[in-house]
DNA sequence: ATTATCTATAGATCTATAGATAATGC
DNA sequence: ATTATCTATAGATCTATAGATAATGC
């Protein structure tokens, strides 16, 4: 299995998405050769062509891994029955446990610029709708009287500054107990948005039940 | 002043940095070519190395003004009498104000790959202290009573977070009212984690005149 | 005389392709 | 027969240096 010798089928593609986001997160895309990212998975530089068309193609497959199951879950979470507290609070541990559980280190998903590519059009318009939806469920809240009329787009940056500081505590190894620092993320935040904060304990309650119904949705 | 004429005296190094920072916020510092900044500049790639040693030399006079002041404004928080609440909150103020009315895109700043360059050994030590000095803050908060047990690092990534947002939502023109955006920043985070959220107005109002001390300690 | 700018270019990358080789499956 | 891997390399960058030129200051 050494040398020249090939491995089961799609191990190496696994092994390569697992690498380059490392180096991804520690160096940036552009800083990350295909070189780099070959000698770290074991193989020379042209092999990777044999598993991905483009550099751009590894980004773009780490992209999708975790937008495409996020934009399942905040549909999910605006689907359900539910004050829009316990469907945030639910949504925000939903979403931190799965990025916490992911085999890749995320941490330069979280970055606008890789974005900027041009060849990223698909995985920067998914970008979009999640942020427009995510904050949809904000408003809502705000609407409603739960939560206080802060501007959702703020909001949002608290969240993905708390989600990048769990990403970043986590490292590159997936975290022994995700839930736990998502609770603590969706607690923060939905106490800090609450307009009468003793509300808390009683959307945890409701929140728990929704998480699961949210990992549920997604395919 | 056009072809070969030779500008004022530092007036073609603080152009440099106003263009290479938005280039870094917007593809990243090794997304980023000398090229692309000299001709942002309006001059030949050679003529940056008239002003810089190096690229890297760039970044590091970029993040120098950033993190310089922000240390001075940290120890002068951490000098003052008064409560920890008052003086996180106008810390804050005072930074999220300073950071907004720098003439440059601070973007790319916050992006901890940077940072790995071993080349910016100073600076990547600078923001470490920076990083422990702050939460320090939070810390004496929480030993007071005033703040919730929540983990000072958490919070810092709330605060990068909420920070980000604001400085991505005011582009690469400096903001026209830093100092509304920036107490909307330190009210969040100080009601959020304030045990009695009721306290968060004599806050305001003890922070307002720290506000002032705090700017004057910067040099 | 000084120095900010320029042209030209060395030397080191980096991405991607072409074609050979060897391990597996039928 | 298929295909994952390899070696070799084309072509395009990219950073930085060398040395010429022209604008300013004395």
């Amino acid at each position: 299995m050494s040398g020249k010798g090939r491995g089961p089928d799609g191990a190496a593609r696994a092994r390569i998405l697992v690498e380059a986001s490392r180096l991804f997160a520690v160096r940036g895309f552009h800083g990350t050769s295909t070189r780099d990212i070959a000698a770290a998975v074991g193989i020379r530089q042209p092999t990777l062509y044999s598993h991905f068309a483009s550099k751009h193609a590894i980004l773009a497959a780490l992209l999708d891994a975790d937008l495409r199951p996020a934009k399942a879950r905040v549909c999910a979470a605006l689907d359900l029955d539910g004050s829009a507290a316990a469907r945030l609070h639910a949504l925000l541990v939903a979403d931190v446990s799965a990025i916490l559980s992911l085999p890749y280190d995320v941490r330069g998903f979280y970055n606008d610029e890789v974005l900027e590519l041009l060849e990223l059009d698909a995985q920067s318009k998914l970008r979009a709708e999640l942020h427009a939806l995510t904050t949809s469920l904000i408003g809502i809240g705000i609407e409603a009287g739960e939560f206080l009329a802060e501007d959702p787009a703020f909001v949002r940056g608290a969240i993905t500054g708390l989600t990048l500081q769990a990403v970043s505590e986590r490292g590159s190894q997936p975290s022994p107990d995700p839930s736990r620092a998502a609770r603590r993320i969706a607690d923060f935040v939905v106490r800090a948005l609450l307009v009468d904060p003793r509300q808390l304990a009683p959307v945890q309650t409701a929140s728990a039940a929704m998480v699961r119904l949210i990992a549920a949705a997604v395919p």
